[in-house]
DNA sequence: AATCGACCTTC
DNA sequence: AAGGTCGAT
């Protein structure tokens, strides 16, 4: 077989694939040894962190290298450079601290169906029903394994058509144990392809960040924070920061927030988010991505070790300005090839209207928390 | 415009 | 109770 492969040279600092795949924006990627199985767009794709980066390889010779390496530079969002904003010493020590997070650039289609699925849920029963989704996709190529130890073969599928979605039925989902989910997938699948499909999907990425969300959200289990999980991983909108009660947890307790975690309403959602917005600036989706990671840390260590909480009293590591940036100059993306996004009327079935989203925001930004009281 | 309960499983 | 959405009030 015509193996592709090559290397990317990144440093773990800048990506690391170990947390960007395992914390809940991919749910398809598997790791067996030090090897990282999944595939984006119809590549079967290997992926292994060594120091030098990351190095890869395509098992089902559908690409060219030089295009599957600057798919990856994409998926892994690597020709952006963040941006925090100077005065936040809070993000400074979370970035430094848990470095190598990427905003990754996930397919619009399976990201619209994985975060459907997200809702109420958690991260390894999505991933079993996104897995399903996957097993009805084309088979891209498979490996066997040559120990008993691990005796699961591993089957790289593309991710199917709107059109082959379309085609399950409540009952079938349910009995994948997709609970009430079944019916959102069955039901977005057909509004959809009523819209236009693959294509009227693929046009969400040009619109504006505003009317993305609305679009999504005319979509049957896509409300609110799952268009906007849509709108950060699949449509590469920056400005996006899904909002739920972890990270107005974590806001409340670092950022001087005040906000009641519950009864979060459409009209609460939008002032808190516009004031998240203006706290983290440019990259806030990002921002959103690596403070959510360390709540996940934290509580995993908080799991482990309920130990006291005097660990809190250490005194900080000093850590000087964050230089995140890539090693290798990525590749000139030719923007021309876009179809121009049409200006007439998108025919969508609304079964709702499409709430209108505010972005005025008349509040202040937020100060940085002072030091707790302990 | 806000509040409330139901909804599939599972940790 | 959980990483939400929907429909009714």
């Amino acid at each position: 077989m015509n193996k592709v492969a090559g290397i990317i040279r990144v440093d773990r600092k800048v990506l690391d694939i170990d947390k960007v795949l395992q914390m809940g924006m991919t749910f398809r990627w598997r790791k067996h040894g030090q090897i990282w199985h999944g595939v984006i767009g119809r590549n079967a794709v290997q992926l292994e962190q060594k120091n030098e980066g990351v190095a890869y390889s395509c098992v089902n010779g559908d690409s060219s290298d030089s295009g599957l390496n600057s798919e990856l530079i994409r998926f892994f969002d690597l020709e952006r450079k963040y941006e925090i904003p100077h005065d936040d010493e809070n993000l400074t020590n979370a970035v430094g601290k848990y470095e190598g997070i990427r905003q990754l650039q996930l397919d619009p289609i399976e990201t619209l169906y994985s975060f459907i699925c997200s809702s109420n849920n958690h991260i390894s029963r999505i991933s079993s029903m996104m897995t399903f989704l996957g097993s009805k996709g084309d088979l891209l190529a498979q490996i066997k394994s040559d120990t008993d130890v691990e005796p699961n073969l591993f089957r790289y599928q593309a991710f199917p058509s709107i059109e082959t979605l379309a085609q399950l039925t409540e009952q079938e989902l349910r009995a994948a144990n997709f609970g009430y989910r079944a019916k959102f997938i069955v039901k977005t699948s057909a509004s959809i392809l009523e819209n236009g499909g693959n294509s009227w999907v693929e046009t969400l990425k040009s619109e504006d960040y505003v009317v993305a969300v609305e679009k999504l959200m005319t979509l049957a289990g896509i409300g609110r924070k799952v268009a906007d999980c849509i709108a950060l991983y699949g449509l590469n909108k920056r400005e996006s920061i899904p909002l739920d009660v972890h990270l107005i947890r974590l806001a409340n307790r670092d950022y001087n927030l005040k906000e009641a975690e519950k009864g979060l309403t459409p009209t609460r959602y939008e002032g808190i988010v516009a004031r998240l917005r203006e706290t983290w600036g440019r990259d806030a989706g990002w921002v959103q991505t690596v403070l959510f990671y360390k709540e996940l840390q934290l509580s995993k260590e908080k799991k482990k070790s309920p130990k006291s909480k005097r660990e809190k009293n250490k005194p900080r590591t000093e850590k000087k300005e964050v230089k995140v940036e890539v090693k290798e100059e990525p590749v000139e993306l030719q923007s021309e090839a876009q179809v121009s996004s049409r200006k007439g009327p998108v025919v969508t079935t609304r079964r709702r209207a499409a709430q209108k989203i505010k972005t005025e925001c008349d509040e202040m930004p937020l100060k940085k928390a002072k030091e707790e009281e302990f």
